[in-house]
DNA sequence: ATCATATTCAATAAATATATTGAATTATTG
DNA sequence: CAATAATTCAATATATTTATTGAATATGAT
């Protein structure tokens, strides 16, 4: 049945990693073996899987080949069963609220709160994931801070307006890691409650 | 990774069926065998792969056991799951309408039709499903003539009211055949643009 | 207790999925 | 057109999944 078979093309831990990597955006083959810890052969073949059965699509650009998800419509789908998992799994549920103090509602903002602070102008929106991943799309207003970036340059925000980090989605700590960073330096710094493949979606719905 | 366990024990053909089957409601190993044409022990074998992954849960009552989904969020999921099957996975969508003529708007009504048919009391609403899948939940004010009843008994309904039939969902073809079977009598009759799994969600949401 | 019935368990064989290796393609650049 | 770089393909070994068979439990009835 051909339900059974998608649901089996992504019920593969190294393909979900890939399905993570490419809701930021496309990437090229080298780009997924960089975020998965996959050989290049591994990479390429699992891909080919997904290929397979219309989880993925290819572009050709020179020598590479861009990879990306098949659809918007995927991307939601795989949010569906994603946010399922954070809250119905429990092993998973304990993972992302494990060393997550910022979950808390003293530390996080919500879409709706971060809306309303855009409107009044007194918000500095941190992306900070790998650059490419902010090029390829990023929540409009975002301003690209890697985490490398952040630890290495420590970066002067002015200390007036509040700072708002958000990373790749629930099990990507590096906003947290921003948060606690930027906490111990004096500023007022919370987390996004979403992400941007999150926010993507919801501009889609409005 | 707990989320590709999750995945990998709901994409097995068989394993589909039984969630398919326990939407309907709960039923005993004897009740699974019979709607999935698997052997006793092989449906067993799959129920204990499911209960081990969070996807069902079991009640004994004398000799039998009793499976059933292991809760709303689940049958929530899985929805979701078959809806974007039906809509993207070309080779589903091609089988969903295959002979259904009934899915065309003149043939079909909608939930929100449905209640105001309801509502105006001008409609006999058929749950065509085994009476025991009728029997452990359906929508209110169905009243159950199985497939087999309405076939040998040919019952009477009174001609001055619209007819509506409805099963299991997307991929359940009983709908469609009553609609057949008593258009040719010369009822006014459409199939519902839905099913009791999906009345059951919109329930919870409302 | 003994028996019958519903379900589970254990052992097996066959099929499928996965990771690794190295060779084969393909497109670009000089 | 040769050289290079990115990707895919093919072959293989290992691990996992699946269905089948028959035996083992557990529960209720006689």
């Amino acid at each position: 049945m051909g339900l059974s078979k998608m649901l089996k093309a992504i019920s593969n831990p190294n393909r979900l990693e890939v399905i993570e990597a490419l809701s930021q955006g496309e990437k090229n083959v080298e780009g997924i073996v960089q975020a998965t810890d996959m050989t290049f052969a591994n990479a390429s073949q699992h891909l080919q899987v997904m290929k397979n059965n219309n989880i993925v699509k290819t572009r050709k650009d020179g020598h590479y080949v861009y990879y990306s998800l098949v659809s918007d419509e995927f991307l939601a789908l795989h949010q569906h069963i994603t946010k399922y998992a954070v809250k119905e799994i429990a092993e998973l549920a304990r993972m992302v609220n494990w060393q997550r103090e910022a979950s808390d509602s003293q530390n996080s903002v919500s879409f709706e709160e971060l809306e309303q602070m855009i409107t009044e102008q007194n918000v500095l929106l941190l992306d900070v994931r790998p650059a490419e991943e902010f090029e390829s799309g990023h929540i409009t207003g975002a301003i690209s801070i890697p985490m490398d970036v952040l630890i290495s340059s420590l970066k002067d925000f002015a200390k007036d307006s509040e700072l708002v980090a958000y990373c790749r989605g629930p099990f990507c700590m590096l906003a947290d890691e921003a948060v606690k960073l930027l906490k111990d330096l004096g500023y007022r710094v919370r987390r996004l409650d979403g992400s941007y493949p999150e926010w993507k979606i919801r501009q889609l719905q409005s």
